[in-house]
DNA sequence: CGCGGGTTTGATCCCAGTCAAGTCCCGTGG
DNA sequence: CCACGGGACTTGACTGGGATCAAACCCGCG
């Protein structure tokens, strides 16, 4: 079961690293660049928004807050992302977004949407490729909120990362990958509390290390480890 | 804060009841209909997926399984909802679908697709606008199974479940909306155990009664009640 | 040097998971 | 007609993972 070909999505045409025709029709397309400064957020939930963007360099977090306070990560984004474009499609931001590092942003108008839509299907398929990926993602998230433990939950999402910022040749063999987040974000990601984080992350320290803005993973037992914790072995469930 | 715009999404065009104009257009693009008997299952997550549908009659459930055997439902899905784009589009299912209810579908070939993006773009933005409105959907169960605890949960997939229904005409007076779920199905949406969800809907069931494959709200009290757990007055925080 | 944000650690409590019966209901077959 | 069995729903007793409260600790910074 789980022959995840989707695991391998993230190749797909659109996602970094842009191609030279990637680059020159987002040149054209484009109506600028922003600029997010670490902590900043670029728009609200609920906002109306006009733009879009993908993300050249930094990264960040989408997040939603509840009524009663409450805050929910829903993904963290990285270079090559898109973000705002679901918001730009129905209206309204379906989460916040907010710069962990210092980010560099590709901003477009939405108004151009239907132009491209118009007269190149290809990018329009692609957008619904990029959203179909991001529907993907965000059920393994459910799955791992509703169905698995504080470590389980941690090493999922310190392993997603890793790799995916890995594959995006940010990876250093001494220190790792950046990580600008800080452990309540982890915690407000997995749907813990920031105590319980903080000490399941201490019973992982002999393999993953989190400090100084990186994240370490001892290579290769350190991946493997994290790989078992998050799937552990079928409980052995008595034959009667 | 949460001028929550995208809950009026639902209203959006090719969501159900569709209009004159959809269902002429639908009956050039399909392939067929499906019948699919209640327990049967569509399509397994990974498979590849050469078709997709939306439905026509009837109710069932996308859901996930992970290794160690938990099984986790992303969402419910009801008439008008497609199933398999993302699938089709990215050459794997994201999630199976289960008939809870007999279904009846209405399928298209997942080679069309590239067809529909280069004649009709509009269709294909209403692809992609279905596309992100399922995404804002999943933010939101992500908070949930995040934050919230079990009453709380119930609260928000009963209302959202028994809103839905009602807005789709399928809301009876005396004997409220179809509801072919069991509670097991409930708690793997929302990442409970099947007895603590079974309790907890016992301490609600003075306004909300689950039964004969039928949920029914007392209203309004019910429907007020239910917010009011979903979203309970934000703690007041000590002022120091 | 004091301050504030982030990280650690310990103590305590409770929500929700697990185990174990038991009930209700319906369909099947003797 | 009733015995039987299996599936869904209930209910009680027990347990534990993770929340909460509280207090240090460890910086970099004005």
């Amino acid at each position: 079961m789980h022959a995840c070909d989707a695991c391998r999505l993230r190749r797909a045409p659109l996602f970094t690293p842009f191609s030279a025709d990637d680059l020159a029709f987002m040149r054209r397309f484009r109506d600028g660049e922003a600029l997010l400064p670490a902590g900043r957020v670029l728009f609200h939930e609920g906002d109306r928004l006009d733009t879009f963007y993908t993300i050249l360099s930094g990264q960040g977090a989408r997040h939603k807050s509840l009524p009663n306070g409450g805050r929910q990560l829903v993904n963290f984004v990285f270079p090559g992302d898109m973000v705002g474009l679901a918001g730009s499609v129905t209206g309204a931001a379906t989460a916040s977004l907010t710069a962990a590092s210092d980010m560099v942003l590709c901003r477009f108008r939405r108004g151009r949407l239907a132009e491209l839509f118009a007269t190149q299907p290809e990018r329009a398929f692609a957008l619904t490729w990029i959203a179909a990926v991001e529907e993907h993602f965000l059920g393994e998230t459910i799955a791992t909120l509703g169905q698995r433990n504080a470590a389980q939950r941690l090493a999922w999402a310190l392993s997603k990362v890793y790799n995916r910022l890995a594959e995006l040749g940010l990876e250093d063999a001494a220190t790792g990958v950046p990580f600008p987040y800080r452990q309540a974000d982890l915690a407000d990601a997995l749907g813990l509390s920031l105590v319980h984080t903080n000490k399941t992350l201490g019973r992982m320290r002999s393999f993953v290390q989190l400090s100084a803005g990186r994240l370490r993973v001892l290579n290769p037992p350190g991946l493997t480890a994290l790989a078992m914790i998050e799937d552990p072995a079928p409980q052995r469930r008595p034959l009667l």
